[in-house]
RNA sequence: UGGGGCAUAGCCAAGCGGUAAGGCAACAGACUUUGACUCUGUCAUCUCCCUAGUUCGAAUCUAGGUGCCCCAG
């Protein structure tokens, strides 16, 4: 059987961390024709990213050192790496979204979109074009064929699984990728890495805005968005309570970074959380517990609609996420000539716009949509 | 310029003679391929507005300053 895979040629995304390098380590061994890509898809200098980059002084770019650790596992496996960058389409097609996003008010989820437009497009197709047959990466995620059917699943590592940034992937996207990672987990893969002796098995696990990195967030966003400062106002009472350097810089349901405490008459236990962002009048609404009833909806609008193996029945309730390792929670999809829509059976607490609600139906991943408005009783509230 | 009250960390605040609670904020770490949430830790020592005194010992008592608040002008 090692004839058959062998005549199949992969390109592995490998990023220089654990998860690719092992995704490709796996595939080897299963007898594809492995090889492997290196994207690099930010340039930090060209694209202004100084303010809250805590990786300029760094004597080695850090997207050099995951070079450096891509090409010790190519080397260590035998397997050619090749580097491609998409700088502009990643500037283009992820970012340009991501900051008309924040100058909305909404909180984009820039990951999701990469996997759409540079992972499964632009490096998928120039893989294509190289004659490649699949693209694979180390994704958390099962990719499940049953007859002409493909459908996306959540990885045996329930802790680790990555459905929800792959919900935007259409099926044709799904057909041609691999994702040798969802059948095993996390400790298993740090193990095979180990064993295997690839260079980043003890790596700790990157973090941050995919090809970005890790950032001081609000300062990261002042290079794109500039700072507006404008009033902190209490949403229950309408009192000035504070004052914020940008509406832009804050998330529903976000806590750190209000800078208010100790204010008479108010519980000196319970901590302030954002509960709406006016962009017009630039001013921030908070509330003084994190089950204030502001941070309620019951019923929340989608656009970016995206169903993986085709749009479920109008009235079908599903499982869903509103973010990344959140819980499942019921929610029922309606689709009228408006638009579509969830309704929650109750209210759920801080679901931001601009951040993906994902459809599962078990462990399947239906696919997902962007949250656009929340309602609360039928009153838009965001 | 008569009377009364209060001055403790960025903020709120406990403490009532025995060697500075707690909360919020902030910061750090953990978690995390978004942004958040969450969790853990740190955070007053020529220290309790200043000065002098009483005392073995004072944030706590006394006197005098200084500042703020309230009532009466």
């Amino acid at each position: 059987m090692n004839n058959d895979k062998s005549k199949i040629k992969v390109m592995v995304g490998l990023s220089g961390g654990v998860d690719s390098a092992v995704a490709l380590a796996l595939l080897q061994k299963e007898g594809y024709d492995v090889h492997a890509g290196f994207m690099r898809n930010w340039d930090a200098i060209a694209n202004n990213d100084f303010s809250g980059n805590p990786t300029l002084l760094d004597p080695a770019c850090p997207q050099e050192v995951d070079y450096d650790d891509a090409l010790k596992v190519a080397n260590k496996l035998g397997v050619t790496l090749h580097r491609v960058d998409f700088i502009k389409e990643y500037w283009d097609d992820v970012f340009m979204y991501f900051l008309a996003e924040y100058e909305k008010g909404r909180t984009p989820n820039p990951d999701i979109f990469c996997n759409k437009y540079i992972k499964f497009d632009a490096f998928l197709n120039w893989a294509k074009k190289l004659g490649f047959d699949y693209i694979a990466t180390g994704h958390y995620a099962k990719k499940i064929v049953k007859g002409d059917e493909v459908f996306l699943a959540k990885s045996l590592d329930q802790d680790k699984d990555q459905t929800y940034f792959l919900s935007q992937l259409s099926k044709t996207q799904l057909e041609s990728t691999l994702f040798p990672l969802g059948d095993i987990t996390k400790t298993e893969v740090r193990a095979i890495a180990k064993a295997l002796h690839l260079a980043p098995a003890t790596k700790k696990d990157s973090t941050g805005i995919c090809f970005i990195g890790e950032r001081q967030f609000r300062d990261f966003l002042k290079n794109y968005i500039p700072a507006q400062q404008g009033v902190i106002v209490d949403i229950n009472n309408g009192k000035t309570i504070g004052f914020h350097s940008g509406v832009y810089y804050y998330t529903l349901g976000q806590r750190r970074g209000l800078g208010i405490g100790g204010l008479k008459d108010y519980d000196e236990n319970k901590r302030w959380y954002v509960c709406k962002k006016d962009v017009v009048k630039n001013i921030l609404y908070v509330a003084n517990d994190d089950h204030d009833a502001h941070l309620l909806s019951d019923k929340i609008t989608l656009t970016d609609i995206n169903f993986i193996n085709g749009e479920i029945e109008n009235g079908t309730t599903i499982n869903v996420k509103f973010r990344y390792r959140q819980a499942d929670q019921k929610a029922t999809f309606y689709r009228n000539e408006q638009g579509a829509y969830l309704v929650f059976p109750t209210p759920y607490l801080a679901i931001t716009p601009g951040q993906a609600a994902v459809f599962y139906l078990d462990d399947i991943c239906l696919g997902g949509a962007i949250i656009a408005d929340l309602y609360f009783k039928n009153n838009k509230i965001n």
